[in-house]
DNA sequence: TGTTGGCGGATTGTCGACAATTTCTCCCCT
DNA sequence: AGGGGAGAAATTGTCGACAATCCGCCAACA
């Protein structure tokens, strides 16, 4: 089960590595909770287990995945109430930055984003889900990269792999996420040069994103039972 | 040299080690800039080099550490675009924060914080400079952490620990940063619940702190040469 | 005298072997 | 048939040795 098949037989870095599995987290190609064994992302990026263990690292320190002593590496389950601070620090965010970015984008980037924006929409319309939570999330990273501020493109950017997970979880699979006319309205906005109406665009339509999923956490399970007691075990979710 | 004695011989856990080290950043006891070897760190912390790595993958995710590829890891140097943005995300971050905590703490919490907002003036009335800097961190961290949002809270203490790095590199040691005054000021307005007076008073005292600051950048130096042309080395601060 | 080139020491990066822990499987017993 | 437990297999964690790279020093040369 090759993860991602490897044409180019240049070895990745480890930047390179971190890139594939956040996108593959984006593209729901990898569900909340699914374990990251190390050998077999060691064949599928034909590198060693050390240079994977340094990536699992950083995958952690983003909030992407959650490491188990002795266990493992699987891709984080956000709880609801992680979800719904996801969903605040985006509104903080990206709130910053679309006032930034008003202030900064030209018409060609403007243009791209209708295209992000429109492409997203055309997925969206066709049932490709996966393809549609991608376009949406590289739609918010290219404003924010607009908005030229390094520090806060980071913050986004594990923000919005995380909202990847966060939708697969709850998004009730009825729902349309139909966030379409809300980006074209947003890119209309930057494109006035905005900045208020910008950011409060962008602040209902995360809200709105965040409403239409039904965030809560699902009934104690039998693998609960673990954490509720202190644990026999060494290392595991609750203090190490 | 010993950053750091040990009386406690057990074992410590990296998320430990990160915390002294980031501490000691904060506290001013590691400059920018300094180099972080591998083997001082194995000694002063009683591990070996495999987990100093780890501990040094995370601080450089931070943004705390900057790792050179065969030359090995240094504390961060923000340069004026990184420093100016650090304290942009700041104002988005703790403007959210500041706003739910305006709502949720209670009297033991404020009492804590006019106390922590004391001891910090009183540090900088008597000249402590690193003791006042670090108390200022903390102030602003219990606030995020009374915001009960764990996401927010994160990026902050990364935020803080680069502010610490940002004020030694850019701070005039005329200016002093006086924020006692603001700090109270914004606990009278988290008292009275006051959320937008504490989210226009945290905004104006972290635009007052970076005013106080004279960020931009040193002159080229001889070491810039490297950078300007293409890197004959492999890993630099450029595209690696 | 200032620059270049090379050598030795030191530091970082990589890899594989081994230990520790968990998980799976099968068998036994009630 | 189901529960429990022992052993086996698989996976993760740790450590040390070796390779690759860099830095400082010193000599040679223009």
């Amino acid at each position: 089960m090759a993860l991602i098949d490897d044409d180019l037989r240049q070895p990745h870095s480890d930047a390179a590595i971190v890139d594939r599995i956040v996108a593959a987290v984006m593209e729901q190609k990898l569900a909340a909770g699914a374990k990251l064994p190390e050998a077999p992302l060691c064949e599928a990026f034909d590198c060693n287990r050390s240079q994977i263990r340094r990536v699992l690292i950083v995958l952690a320190e983003r909030g992407v995945v959650t490491l188990h002593p002795n266990r493992g590496a699987f891709v984080a389950r956000p709880d609801a109430e992680e979800a719904r601070n996801v969903f605040e620090a985006r509104r903080a965010v990206e709130r910053s930055i679309v006032i930034a970015a008003a202030a900064r984008l030209d018409e060609a980037a403007i243009a791209q984003l209708r295209d992000t924006a429109r492409e997203g929409g055309e997925a969206e319309a066709r049932g490709d889900r996966s393809e549609s939570i991608r376009l949406s999330g590289v739609f918010h990273l290219r404003i924010a990269e607009a908005g030229g501020n390094a520090v806060l493109s980071k913050f986004l950017e594990d923000l919005v792999a995380r909202t990847s997970l966060i939708i697969g979880l709850y998004g009730s699979r009825v729902a349309r996420s139909c966030s379409e006319e809300e980006h074209e309205a947003l890119v209309a906005a930057l494109e006035t040069g905005d900045r208020e109406r910008a950011a409060l665009l962008m602040e209902r339509h995360l809200a709105h994103v965040e409403r239409l999923l039904d965030i809560r956490d699902a009934g104690p399970t039998a693998a609960d039972i673990r954490s509720v007691f202190g644990a026999p075990r060494k290392g595991g979710p609750e203090t190490p």
